[in-house]
This record gives structure tokens, sequence and C-alpha cells, in this order.
DNA sequence: GCCGTTTTCGGCCCGACTGTTTTCAGTCG
């Protein structure tokens, strides 16, 4: 059973409840618990196999109780029995947006709808022949609101269709800079899960500071669109020509605080921040910190202001997802996240070297890295080009093809310190090498004497069950002294792909104790290690290394986007070792 | 039904919007 199977039950659990006019904080607790197993990112089943689903919060003694029964016997006798009280048509109809448990009981129970097969046809039927008009409560607006619902189901247009967070942000960085060409603009701000840097992107949501509203949207409707879907005083909605919805807020400067923190998120956060904000007896909404007793409302201008009516320091919005930020900002140990500055240097790196390569090589010739680096202020960088095709050739052959790759890059990096002023940028030549499906590595011993290290990742066979795939994985991690990142880890193709099904804790394990670094790949279509397995690793005391994994030289600039995930799992500078100067970094890379 | 920096009992996030009402219920984010 998945997580996304179980949080559907969930819900469906607390709608009978709703319906049942169950006690409503029990209906709030299910509905919780099903956000909390929705939001998840390891298995619920898992966890319960492990014993830790108490560790799941919104889950406790009760709910627990029958996810057990559930998951040993394939059923629950409480669940079954909650459901059967309800009609199953009423399910159906909860997918539908502007529908609830309320209205969809209502409809079912007012014309006998019997088939959760057809309900949608026999609903469509009604309206046609405004009998849903009749009814007590619902009017001609309910009738054509319902319709709509069903047609935009059906139409699949519900199921979020998201963007990368790289995609996410070009489109923003173009209508933030469009705004900001406007004299009455203060001040622009992406908000939502484009602010937090999430993987994936919904909706792109704007805000600005402006003093005439009317000129500002009058301002943002220029921006090329296809249509307006909503227009008011205070913003205004478009689509563009892409699909993507981008929505503006224009906000006056006294309350944009308030209003910044609130659209930010997460709606996790948000809620647990209010919780704590009652404890004292304050109310926080989107126009500030209200005073419970006096009514006294104080307006933030900004999103200090506003932690700081609550007692806390400013928390980075990164953070903002309710794992725990909030009790270490009551602490007052939040933790001093990596900036992109503190990077000093790139080590997975791809150039048009041409050699009889297993992947693909990249566009850009290495004095092109080596240039770019010394713009960034780079202390060094690493090419780690794919291991060459091994089928048709003896380890001899191979070795050789690595010598000579070898001397080529020494040769062109001794070129390249000679014609460049100031050249201070260390090249360390890797390679990348398949871990292949048994875990032997795809280069063979002989050829490691024409490296400096070894980046080992998977590029075939991602199926593999998780035992197989974690012996697989730590075989390749202990097959050489020379392996000293394992890239990529989880395989992961943001919107493609879903990553390999592991051992997480035991391979962490591993990089530990041998000090190699698990790989943050910025590359915006991978984002890998995701951020919650990045919390994990270095609460194992793993080492991280974010690299680019550039197969063209701008692409360098992606760095901000692994330090993006970084930040999201709470990574600190002396966690990754390429913040680290040369001479320590060096000493890490070479220690065996 | 969950949960704990004044609590193992007594609370539970906040406000907007919409359509239907004539003061509010349901839904949503």
């Amino acid at each position: 059973m998945t997580n996304k199977e179980l949080a559907q039950l969930l819900k469906n659990i607390s709608a009978s409840y709703t319906i049942l006019g169950e006690n409503k904080f029990k209906i709030i607790a299910y509905d919780k618990a099903a956000e909390s197993v929705e939001h998840l990112t390891s298995e619920v089943m898992e966890l319960w196999q492990e014993g830790k689903i108490y560790e799941i919060p919104g889950i406790g003694q009760a709910i627990a109780k029958h996810l057990d029964e559930l998951f040993r016997t394939g059923q629950s006798c409480h669940f079954n029995e909650v459901l059967s009280k309800v009609p199953s048509t009423v399910f159906p109809l909860l997918l539908v947006p502007g529908i609830g448990p309320k209205k969809a009981y209502r409809l079912v129970q007012a014309f006998h709808l019997k088939d959760p097969k057809t309900v949608f046809e026999d609903i469509k039927r009604l309206i046609e022949e405004h009998k849903i008009a009749e009814l007590e409560g619902f009017g001609e607006k309910s009738e054509q609101l319902i319709l709509e619902g069903i047609m935009l189901y059906e139409k699949g247009s519900i199921k979020e269709q998201r963007v990368s967070l790289y995609d996410a942000d070009q489109i923003a960085q173009e209508v933030i800079s469009h705004m900001k060409r406007h004299p009455a603009v203060q001040r622009v701000d992406a908000l939502g899960s484009l602010r937090r840097r999430v993987a994936t992107i919904g909706d792109i949501d704007i805000a600005c500071v402006a003093d005439k509203p009317e000129d500002v949207i009058k301002h943002f409707l220029r921006f090329p669109h296809q249509t307006i879907i909503d227009q008011g005083d205070h913003g205004a909605t478009i689509v563009l020509h892409n699909g993507r919805q981008v929505d503006l807020r224009v906000h006056d400067r006294r309350r944009y605080g308030a209003m910044l923190q609130y659209f930010t998120g997460s709606k996790h956060h948000n809620i647990h921040l209010r919780s704590y904000a009652q404890e004292q007896g304050l109310s926080v909404s989107e126009y500030g910190v209200k005073h419970v007793k006096t009514g006294e409302v104080r307006e933030c201008e900004t999103e200090e202001d506003l932690y700081r009516a609550l007692g806390l320091p400013w928390i980075s919005p990164e953070l903002r997802e309710d794992r725990g930020e909030i009790e270490v900002a009551m602490q007052g140990i939040l933790p001093n996240l990596i900036h992109v500055d503190d990077i000093k240097g790139d080590l997975h790196m791809h150039t048009n070297y041409a050699f009889p390569t297993s992947h693909d090589l990249g566009q850009s010739h290495v004095h092109d890295h080596l240039s770019f680096a010394h713009a960034l202020g780079y202390d060094y960088i690493g090419i780690a080009d794919h291991n060459p095709k091994i089928t048709g050739m003896s380890a001899k052959e191979i070795a050789i093809i690595m010598e000579q790759r070898y001397a080529w890059y020494q040769e062109q990096y001794a070129l390249w310190k000679k014609n460049t002023k100031d050249a201070s940028v260390s090249l360390y030549i890797l390679c990348e090498v398949d871990i292949l499906p048994d875990g032997t590595l795809a280069l063979p011993v002989e050829a490691f004497e024409f490296v400096d290290g070894a980046i080992v990742s998977i590029h075939s066979s991602f199926r593999q069950n998780k035992q197989d795939m974690t012996r697989r994985i730590i075989s390749a991690l202990t097959a050489h002294p020379k392996v000293r990142i394992y890239g990529h880890p989880t395989g992961r193709l943001l919107l493609k792909r879903e990553g390999i099904d592991a051992d997480w804790k035991e391979i962490m394990r591993v990089a530990k104790e041998r000090d190699i670094a698990m790989e943050i790949n910025a590359y915006p279509d991978r984002l890998d290690l995701p951020d919650l397995l990045v919390r994990d690793a270095i609460n194992m005391g793993v080492s991280l290394c974010i690299d680019t994994d550039s197969h063209e030289v701008h692409q360098m600039e992606f760095m901000r986007y692994g330090v993006d995930v970084a930040r999201r799992g709470w990574v600190e500078p002396r966690h990754v070792v390429n913040t680290r100067y040369r001479d320590v970094f060096h000493r890490w890379f070479v220690k065996t």
C-alpha cells in the first residue's frame, strides 16, 4: 500500500466522520494524519516494519493500531466499519474541487446515487435537468461550479503539473525583472515553494510592495500572457503561453512582512507557528500578530518583525517545513546554513575531450571550465568524464586510453596556467565510473592509476530490489581507495524517474566509515541527494560534496541549486567537503 | 484522535471566498 493510497484512505475516513457528525477534532486529526502521510518521504509501510510508525506526526495510538491491523491482515475492521456507514458513491465526488463531504453526501442522498462508476455522468445529467438547483442550500451557481469542477477533474488538470525549480526560476526571474521596471514598485519577492526552494514547483506566486496598485497591476498584465484568470484591486493571475500560472499580489509596505511570511508557507510551518503563538496569547495572520486579549494588532513590515513578535529569530524560508525548525529557533540554535559563496570548487564536470566514452561527453573545453572557475573564485575543480566503453576492450587497452587522457589534461592544464594571469585553480583529473548491476566498477583496476580519484554512480538497472541495490552500492563504495564521491545517489530524475530503492542508513554508514562524500548533484533535473536524505546524511556524520555535473561551461552556475537543496537539508559549510580551501580539501581528497 | 517549554486533560490555525442566505455553512489554501 503506497503512501498516496493510505493518505486517500485516511481522508475518506475523515470525510465519513464529517458526514456522520463525529467530533470535529477527530475529523481534523484524521485530516492531519492524511496530510502528514501524503507529504512523507519515506514509506509508511517501511516505518511500520521498523516499529517507527509513531514518529509520523499526527499518528498516535489509535490510528497506529488500525494501520497495524491493516498492514498485517490487509484489512482494518474499524476503517471498514466507518466507511460502510457512508455510501461509496460519496468518495469519488470528494475529488471534485468545490465538493466536500457534506455536499457530496447531500447529492448522493437526494438523488439516490448508487453507482460510484457513473456518479459523474449522473450528476452532469441532473445539472442539465436543473434538478440540483432545486435542492435546499444549492442554487444555479452551485450547479455551474460543480459542473466546472467535474470537467476540470475529468480533464486531469487537477493532477498538479509541476515544473522543476530551475524552470520555475527562469519564469519567475523574467516576471520579477519586468515588475522591477515599473517606477512605483519598491520590492519584489517570490512566494511559496519557489521561495522555499523546493525541488519542484506548482504555481508561481510573486508579491511586491508598491504605491499605486492599479498601475502596477496594469504593468503586470503587459507581461506576455495567454489569458487573464483573475484581476482585482490587489493582484492578478495570468496564464503564460507555456501554460504556467503566475499570480501577483500587491501590498502596502506596513504589512508586507506578515504577508510574505504567510504566503511563503509552508502550510505546516504556519500551522505550527500559529499554535505556538497561541500558547503565548497571540494570533498570527497575514495581517500581523494580534494580542488575543487586547485585540491589538502589530503590523509587521518585515518577516524579522513577525518572528520577533513571537520571540523567535528569523527562520530561513528553506527550513520552513515544520521539521523541527520552530523548536530549534526557540532554543536559538538554528543552523548556520551554507551559502553559495562558501563553495570553493566543483568536482563533477564533463568536458568535450573526445575519447570512446560510455555515456555523453560535455560540450566545452577544459580551458573554459578552468577559466570560469577562476572567475568564480574557485580554488579547484575536478573533471569527471565518464569511464570509457568497456565492452570489447581489454583492461590493458582501457588503461592505455586513461593514461593518454591523463597526460592530455595535464598538458592542457599546464598550457592554461601559462596563459592565464594569476591562475590559481587546481585541477583534479577524475572519472565518473559506472556502478555495474553486480556492484563492480566499470573501470578496471589497472586504469585507476591514471585518475586522481573517482566518482561512482549508477546509470543502469535502476529497478533492482532494495537488498540487491544496497549490496551493489556498498560493494562499489568499497571497491577501490580512490573512490571519493558517490554521485547522484538516488538516480532520480525530477518529474521523470523515481529514485532507486536502497537502505540509505546502511549506505551512509559505509560512506562515513570510508570517509566518502555523498554528492548533492546540482543539475536541475536531478537535485540528488534529495533534501531529506541530505539531512539524514549530516545527522549520521557523512560528508557531502555539492557538484554541478556540468556538461557545458555555463552550467557551472547550477551550483546555486545544489546549495538550495543543502540548505533545505539544514547543511552548514562544515558538512561540505568542497567548501574547504585548497589544502584542507586536498588532504581530504588524497588521504588514502 | 492527537499532543505537551505553565497541561496526561483540555485544548485543537486563521481567514477568505462563495452561494445561499438574512446570519451562516461549506470549502479551500
